[in-house]
DNA sequence: TTGAAAGCGCTAACAC
DNA sequence: GTGTTAGCGCTTTCAA
């Protein structure tokens, strides 16, 4: 907002009170008297008076803003975490900064230092998958701005965490192909540095052994981006293999996406031959063809409980009170559809 | 930030200089002896002094901060352009404080609200579909804060607008089916309030006109959320109906999409049959079945402009010189697919 | 119940 | 070159 607002100096002034009293009067304090709270507030009505925020986040050293980095907004699983955030934070009284890595450390690096100076009360943030030191986070920390990681997690700092069960998921996903009766399961897995892909990995591999199927190097391979092309060229190696699979557990959707169009293409019938399944549940998995099963995270819910957690860790450090730190592990769940299950 | 940090004062007292002094080093001002100046930035660099942006914004109002509000984040269009405008202030130097107004005017207004008392330096928004009534953001304008509309915009009011020629994407589309030899051209459009779905519905129209065919009242049809199940619902009609339509323009590729899967279930060939062209393309219309075609949307480009626009806007705005308004229209571009083209 | 004074951290205008 | 003074708008003492 700029100059030239209305001041409490003029309502001081035109009604011939001191600035004090016109304060005591708009923020309802006990010790004035009703007469004059009542001549301020229909002046203030009348000059359309608004406080000046700078002023007071400046008195308080606050300033209700939660700074929020992810890595992608374009990307169904973080615009709906996105989403949580900030419609619960709106319910809180806060509102959200964003910014995105792109997944490039120096960017969440660079992120991390604007908000700094933007005197941000908390931040939220989904760690790029490039990112090996935490030491910016800990900064934080160390100045009472209250960190939660999301999704993307490290071991490497103590802070609130929250986290879908990757390994779960992916664990139940494995199971349902095996329950088919599916034998030769493949794996497409992204770049193995975020726990989320690393759970995934695990989640297959424990599946396999719990089944005691036999875990075949051949059978897994990385994606880097995770994209649907890469899924389609990776899926395209695995078929000119020399074990063809007769299921695929794909890390994410798009992945799964390609994988379907590759099988497709060379023919082999989903899932008759080869059934697929996905991680993520993109709005958009229902429409392929065939509808592709998937692994469903909470993600709005995760970006509500991210909110409602750094809210308190804001209060409890302007308390100077301790605050414990827990991971938060919510529950995914399988969404079954054609390309498992095929036609009904 | 917290309170317990580095001040100006600390330094001042430790080096045994008044605070201006300080302050005039760190700020490498002309007037301060280079010895001082050296001194200064040594302690000030091991001490981890850090500005009080607080004090800043409040001396000089402004908080670099421009406000962001759209209907809603999970969408493929939006997201884009909040990407944009992320990616675009960075380099310019703002901050993004996010809002979604979820479509409700009343969510709008509170959002235009609390952006006001963050204190935003300008905003960005694209209008929700309930919005008539503008004065929420005249009143921005009036207290310098430029104000930048972007895809969904009014006549309503005098500002810069950011839109795309949704006129011209809609006529185009239209005249490719027509090229195609169809001759009964459907149209889903959506919630008619938005400039967009009037402009898009105004392209189909004058198209068919332009090239001799009927407009046919039965063979439009509305959609309030343009969704995949209300395409799909709304096709199942539209092939229920005496006419069937041997093409169908649809206002969202969500629900061209749910227009395809009504087609392809009722037995019908696409596009032998019944062609299908979108708009927006989604990054996922490339994997349904068939691929569909779309009119593809500057998403990105929009935000990005949006940022310089509102950044000059900001600018002038503080020195007090004139803004001129103006109209951005930006070029769509068909992105031709099966749904269209058929196997090659 | 009200006013006077002080201060949040910083910078700009004015002296010396 | 450096220090003194004043002020951004508001709230919170402390006196009266």
């Amino acid at each position: 907002m700029s100059k030239h607002n209305i001041r409490l100096k003029d309502i001081a002034e035109e009604l011939g009170l001191s600035i004090p009293s016109v304060s005591r009067a708009l923020n309802n304090k006990p010790d004035i008297s009703e007469g004059t709270k009542k001549k301020v507030f229909e002046l203030a009505e009348k000059l359309h008076y608004q406080r000046n925020e700078f002023a007071i986040n400046f008195k308080n050293q606050q300033s209700f803003i939660i700074g929020v980095i992810i890595p992608q907004i374009v990307h169904h699983f973080f615009s709906n975490v996105i989403s949580g955030i900030i419609n619960q934070a709106d319910i809180m009284g806060y509102n959200i900064m964003l910014f995105q890595s792109n997944e490039s450390f120096e960017s969440e690096l660079k992120g991390v230092k604007t908000f700094q100076k933007s005197m941000i009360d908390g931040l939220i943030i989904s760690l790029s998958d490039n990112t090996h030191d935490v030491e910016h986070l800990k900064y934080l920390q160390a100045h009472n701005v209250p960190v939660i990681l999301i999704d993307k997690i490290t071991n490497a700092m103590d802070a609130a965490k929250i986290i879908c069960d990757d390994y779960k998921g992916a664990y139940y996903a494995t199971e349902h192909l095996i329950s088919l009766g599916k034998t030769k399961i493949a794996h497409i897995t992204g770049s193995l540095n975020p726990y989320t892909t690393k759970e995934r990995f695990r989640g297959y591999k424990t599946a396999l052994k719990d089944y005691n199927l036999v875990f075949t190097e051949h059978l897994v391979k990385k994606c880097n981006l995770v994209s649907t092309e890469e899924g389609y060229t990776t899926t395209l190696t695995l078929l000119a293999g020399e074990i063809i699979p007769d299921a695929i557990f794909c890390a994410t959707d798009p992945t799964a996406i390609g994988a379907i169009k590759a099988i497709k293409e060379k023919g082999f019938r989903i899932p008759e031959d080869i059934a697929v399944i996905g991680f993520s549940d993109w709005n958009m998995s229902s429409v392929v063809d065939p509808p592709l099963s998937s692994v469903s995270q909470p993600d709005y819910e995760m970006g509500k409980k991210a909110i409602e957690l750094i809210t308190q860790e804001i209060q409890l450090s302007r308390e100077n009170k301790p605050i414990e730190y827990q991971t938060y592990v919510m529950e995914t769940s399988l969404v079954l559809r054609e390309s498992t299950l095929g036609k009904k």
